[in-house]
DNA sequence: CTGTATCCTTAGGGATACTG
DNA sequence: CAGTATCCCTAAGGATACAG
């Protein structure tokens, strides 16, 4: 059954395309991999990945994210111009969907992929559940 | 590092950039679903998913499919006008990806997400390697 | 530094018609 | 039925400037 009724985002029911409608565009899940393997984030630190987000970029999917509740947003201790991002446990629950796709690339895209990325992802392959909690702890 | 030399349709060599610079469209992960649901599928099947797919789109993601790899087309045993989409091992190996997205979204999504697809999730969460392996070879 | 606002370009995608 | 070819539109995204 198509959900459609009232301005609906998601085009069915099925949890695959319902999450890739939440946040299955170009940048939203590359943020989230910054805070799942760095932890708090800063603005600045987020426009420094290889990537390259524009800052217009940044701004709306930070705030996206914010909404989805997959991320918070809160001052810097010290310096009140710096803001602090940090996951919520449900945007950590998104690890595992991070993991999967880090072990498959590792597995076919391997001549593309740098050599920091194919250890992280030999790590997950070795010790699935134990390496998860540790990485999860830190 | 960024890789920007010729043309190169990777952002990074981030492995998730990559695989999301792969198939992090709207559709691709989606036909990816249909075959790992249902096993193999024609045209008109994809057709017939409650995304309402439109032909075209359906028609050059299929292609760009099955350059990547990640499934093959044959031919129909009897009815030569159908032909069979199938699921390559490297396709088959996105299966985890697929399953960690159901997990988040049925956790997250519950109220939104059919029930079938909460079973199937239920499924996935109660006995992870067991039911995957079960999956993989029906 | 952390954002917004603006402008502009492009890629993605829907609708439709059509061919083999 | 399985596509392909258009046409067109919109959303997504890049560049830049600028404000707090």
């Amino acid at each position: 059954m198509k959900v459609k009724n009232k301005k609906n985002i998601f085009r069915s029911d099925c949890p695959i395309s319902s999450a890739l409608d939440l946040f299955g565009d170009k940048w939203s899940l590359l943020i989230i991999r910054d805070l799942v393997y760095f932890g708090d984030r800063t603005f600045k630190d987020f426009s420094n990945a290889d990537e390259k987000i524009s800052s217009a970029r940044l701004s709306d999917r930070l705030c996206k994210l914010d909404k989805l509740e997959l991320l918070t947003k809160s001052n810097h201790p010290t310096n009140k111009k710096v803001y602090i991002y940090r996951l919520t446990s449900k945007g950590m629950d998104l690890f595992p969907v991070i993991a999967e796709y880090v072990k498959w690339s590792n597995k076919y895209l391997n001549d593309h992929i740098a050599e920091p990325a194919k250890q992280f992802a030999t790590m997950l392959e070795d010790d699935r559940e134990g390496t998860l909690d540790k990485f999860m702890k830190k």
